[in-house]
DNA sequence: GTATACGTCATTGTATACAATTTAGGTTCG
DNA sequence: CGAACCTAAATTGTATACAATGACGTATAC
């Protein structure tokens, strides 16, 4: 197996600059992907589950091929994990708990407050653009608590793309996709205690603000700082949440 | 496809409590991620190589299936990407630049700041334990860098133990997972430039010196600053070195 | 009655054939 | 000389058969 030998091919160059990320024409494996998503997230495909390739293969109406590449792509974005049993290699859905929560909010918190950083670093110009889609979300969102209609979708959504907003912005590739796995799995914890949550909601659109200002005067301590304390309170008000409401779908 | 139905199956109950995570005795498939990783840390699969699963079952005389897996599991850590030419997905082994590495890196110290502020909070008798392991690498970086004696491979596992006690003293599951997916990128770089960095090796020490002391003196601000700017010292070490040397192997 | 050995079944691991689709190269026409 | 098209080859996507392994239940011995 040793020996040298690159996979050598002409490969001419890269022909078009690759504009932006298109979507490759429906697999089954996509598909598979986002049906098995859309069950763990929504909870009908409840934490703890077996993954059994052959079932998920037969209720798909595919193979296991497709499947088995799927369950890979959920494994990395941490939708399902490898159950540590003993040797054998047997995939569950990932249980949520409080402690997860916490690991994963805190990641997120720093991740972001790292990209508010940068964020709040750019030029004066950029940084004016990235304000003003900060603040479009945010109003919506104040809106939103103010009216006190519980539509735990569209407050998803747009407490999402006021956070991303701020990722796009700035953040590295890597820094992005890491962002996207760790929010994705957030949404499991937001769409499970969601309405214990709303109520809060005024609560965040403050620290929100918070840290538009700090974008806005560009303060990078503070931008960091501001995201990483929503983040933080977010954690809290959701652990309150979770100690009234038990850890649902941890068995 | 819509209709409910999870994989149920007796499931009568998790047998062992799951002691510790041991191997599994699969094959061909970590055979193949093994043998990958090790050719494309050590440069002998450069970036940008095509990873072409037929030609890399041939090599390694095995079927396309496992080769498959591995190239998920490469994936996942970042060796390969999908090349984002268009819209097919054929991947390629990343490339190593000065903006990946500073993304890197940027991510890296956030992460371990993270660590090192819940590892900065942990009772006084843990830390202690911690303050001892981290001497003792620190020490033996020390030792190294007055002989002056160039052993990279020591060297970076040396510097990795060090970091690495920091995450398992308080990390959660996530957090250890992603530094060390992350960190696992980070070799590359190490390794591609390691002799021109080990020069700067006491800078390093003395950077750990500093993160010792405020682990020790329980102060959280400090051992995140600390771990930040080790890792922030250490992309521009890095950099410097990049814009001497040029981007190897990124064409 | 308990424990150990054995056999069966569920599940994942691997190989391989075939289908689909993109890429490359060359030819023709403007 | 260049552009559009057309064909052939390379590569990935999918299905399926079979092998290997570990879990569980049953029977038998003590």
């Amino acid at each position: 197996m040793p020996s040298e030998r690159k996979s050598a091919r002409p490969q001419t160059e890269q022909p078009g600059t690759s504009l932006s990320g298109k979507k490759s024409r429906s697999n089954s494996q996509e598909f598979a992907f986002k049906q098995l998503r859309e069950m763990i997230v929504t909870g009908r495909l409840a934490p703890g589950t077996w993954m059994i390739e052959a079932d998920i293969a037969d209720r798909l109406s595919i193979s296991r091929t497709p499947v088995r590449g799927a369950l890979h792509w959920l494994q990395r974005d941490g939708y399902v994990i490898a159950a540590g049993n003993g040797n054998k290699s047997r995939l569950i859905v990932a249980p949520l708990t409080k402690d997860d929560a916490r690991d994963l909010y805190a990641i997120i918190g720093h991740l972001e407050g790292l990209a508010g950083r940068q964020t709040a670093q750019l030029p004066q110009k950029a940084r004016a653009t990235v304000v003003r889609r900060l603040k479009e979300f945010n109003a919506a969102l104040a809106q939103l608590s103010r009216d006190r209609r519980s539509e735990p979708n569209r407050i998803f959504e747009l407490d999402l793309s006021f956070h991303r907003t701020i990722m796009e912005a700035s953040a590295g590739p890597r820094l992005k996709e890491i962002h996207r796995i760790i929010h994705s799995q957030v949404e499991r914890y937001w769409r499970l205690y969601s309405g214990a949550i709303v109520n809060k909601l005024s609560l965040s659109v403050a620290e929100h603000n918070e840290i538009i200002k700090a974008v806005s005067s560009g303060d990078p301590d503070r931008a960091e700082k501001g995201l990483q304390t929503n983040w933080q309170n977010g954690v809290e008000r959701l652990s309150t949440v979770i100690d009234s409401l038990g850890e649902r779908g941890n068995w």
